[in-house]
DNA sequence: ATAGGTTTTGTCAAGCTTTTGTACAT
DNA sequence: ATGTACAAAAGCTTGACAAAACCTAT
């Protein structure tokens, strides 16, 4: 076992409680990382006191990102040990707290050759699940908090709406000739104000096989019966971001799920935000994460 | 009686319930035709469940049509078994007429299906100028015509938008992709609630060569400087249908225009409209027919 | 039983958990599908828990597009292990190349239904320079040298001609009479025994704006300066694919060059076979490409 | 069309092991 | 600070079940 030399440069050096509040993990998980997995190797002072470089908490910081995207901690030694050919290349693989910076950048500057092409590559590396859980909805949430301060971004917004809705409405139009699933109609909540949500709705839907009708305009909640009939709908998937004053939807919401002869689902952050509103009613609400809420969608429509 | 032979080749094969979705006919129908008649014979697993092929479905699509012409089941076998002559209706040419009726049909009755053949037939046969002089603005006019009655046509509204946009959008991405002519913005008037007029303009605009940002969501009318200039446009597009209440369009659009960098142009039933509102100011009114508009366009731009 | 070999690169794996939650299906239903269809094999951990890597997360995706489509479980493993099969990957946005097997396909096996969606789709889609560029351009060389081999092919030839001239030839009729610009004749050499690159060539350089006059029928090379006459055309415009004996053309051509009052242009595969040939001659090649081909025409036309 | 028996397939349960964060004694 | 211990959470395997879907025959 070698330590680190002891570099009597005058780089930083934290103590594990320094190290455990910045990061906000817990010493003794720190230590136990250390012993089990030999994941981080600090300094040690001549009592053995652990000493913490710079590179030691950006190597437990890099730890937490793994962990979060759901590797077992027990997995992560061998994906920091390969650094180099991760860390080099920016637009690397797997890495998407980069890329949906990258993202939310090129969306900012209204660069949109960049943009297209981290669309095109994140969907040419990744399965459409997976870029959406892991780039598109962050990458929107972290948008939209920072648009619901400035009020001139309405530019931002427009363009990436109509990037997206080009983009995500062809992969649905070309999906769509060759499935002969159920068919859903996916739309936005009438009070929401961009299509965001709905767009990725759509998308998410239609990798998994269905095949999607999407209305990406505001649609007053009494046609949706109609809509449903007329396209032969086997559900409706309605998905939404905030929703600022839901009265409306609060009361019209239930009614239209009754009165529809088909599933009536909500998916988006309004489905945790608005959860309690419609317990006890027939609306079913998806959760948040469109994967899942694809997933939660089959037993739904396939199973009734 | 022979099987088909199992094919190791990757054909999906269906079991009896996608079957009698797929053709509607009820899958006790489906095992009495072949026990009586022969009519198919799927494959079957090893414990004896059916499996169909695709030519399997076709076989059975193909046997509903001899029924539907009143053939009894018992005789549909003999008719199968010979090679059938095509029987394909080629699509008129030049009826413009009556290929805008049934686009308008087809959009009244929600026939998406109907709806892509059209746009596709059209395109496909004949040039993008043509199809928008001919059949597309002419069927628009048509339909807002209609829909200014009418309360609840809101869902055909957004449908034929969301469609339009796909199409219209990839157009327009796949021809920026080859082109290195002059930048247009082409937008909404903010008070036009459908974006059909954009749509159509820059579809317009992108077959006659140049490359085209599209934004086809509502955008203040303040913002447009700054997206001109971030987006390194050399002329703003405005298109838009009627608008109502024309009042602070009026006021602020020659204010934009004199504002703006670049050449600020209206088109589309507005251009003519309110004409007179913009004498006497720096906005350039192309006119209501959106082909004629591109060719004005073209001395303004490349001219300056 | 054989375990994935365990890959030291730095590829994340994930735990069942995760890949339960990215895709929507049950973890027990996860484990459900390995023991009984075999249908993902994911790595394991020496203690034997499951750790699944991204192909595997695409794997899972597969599965669940096939079952939307109402394929049975037991049936999917093998299409899975056939990816190359047209039914696994449905044409993607921009997949060129599979839309050109398909193309090929459908030419080959004349489905002259699928021909026509073909045709439609990629026309309604795409630019037509890109759709020359990409698919038919390519797509004919690969079926002119198919054809090359095969004797018995004529019908296929005959019928994608005829199909090509009437859609081809409703194109250019259209996009003349909305034209002022400089009329070209496009015609094929004489002894190019098929019509395809003349066909190409003149729907290229119609959707490039000019008045095309098309002659696809063989006409004697001393024919052409009467026609160029008469016709008022600017240039003359001649395509071909693969030249045999081309001892007549070498000599007659440059001869006719320098007779005819406009510029005569060769285009197409034979523009780079007999490159050699007219060098030195008043012939003007034009390369290859035919999207590349029109835009040369521009300076040679529009320039002269 | 119904009845009666079989197959398919998602989910649950029991019993045991592994993983991993935290606590405690040294 | 270290190492052991512990407990909750998550996994694994085998077996079983039940609803839906299928099959044949009447």
């Amino acid at each position: 076992m070698t330590y680190k030399v002891l570099d009597s440069s005058a780089a930083p050096l934290y103590p594990i409680r320094e190290v455990s509040r910045l990061t906000g993990v817990n010493s003794v998980t720190l230590r136990a990382w250390e012993r089990r997995y030999g994941l981080i190797r600090p300094q040690r002072t001549p009592k053995g006191h652990r000493l913490y470089a710079r590179d030691d908490i950006e190597r437990v910081e890099r730890i937490l990102q793994w962990l979060n995207r759901g590797v077992p901690v027990s997995q992560v030694r061998e994906l920091l040990d390969q650094p180099q050919a991760a860390e080099t290349s920016p637009p690397q693989v797997g890495d998407w707290d980069s890329q949906r910076q990258h993202l939310v950048h090129a969306v900012d500057s209204l660069d949109m050759g960049r943009l297209e092409a981290l669309f095109n590559q994140s969907l040419a590396l990744y399965p459409v699940s997976l870029c959406i859980a892991e780039l598109w909805q962050p990458a929107i949430e972290q948008l939209e908090e920072r648009w619901s301060d400035q009020f001139g971004a309405t530019l931002q917004r427009r363009l990436l709406e109509t990037f997206l809705r080009t983009r995500i409405g062809t992969r649905i139009y070309h999906a769509n000739q060759s499935s002969n699933a159920r068919e859903l109609v996916v739309a936005r909540l009438p009070e929401d104000s961009s299509g965001f949500w709905a767009l990725l709705m759509g998308l998410a839907a239609s990798a998994a096989g269905y095949r999607v009708q999407l209305i990406d305009g505001e649609l007053p909640l009494g046609e949706f019966p109609m809509a449903i009939d007329c396209l032969g709908a086997k559900a409706l998937l309605l998905a939404s971001g905030q929703a600022e004053r839901g009265e409306v939807v609060r009361r019209q919401l239930p009614r239209l799920a009754e009165q529809a002869e088909v599933p009536v689902c909500l998916a988006g952050p309004i489905a945790r935000i608005r959860a309690g509103d419609f317990e006890n009613t027939s609306v079913v609400l998806l959760g948040e994460d469109l994967g899942q809420a694809v997933g939660r969608l089959r037993s739904i429509v396939d199973g009734g």
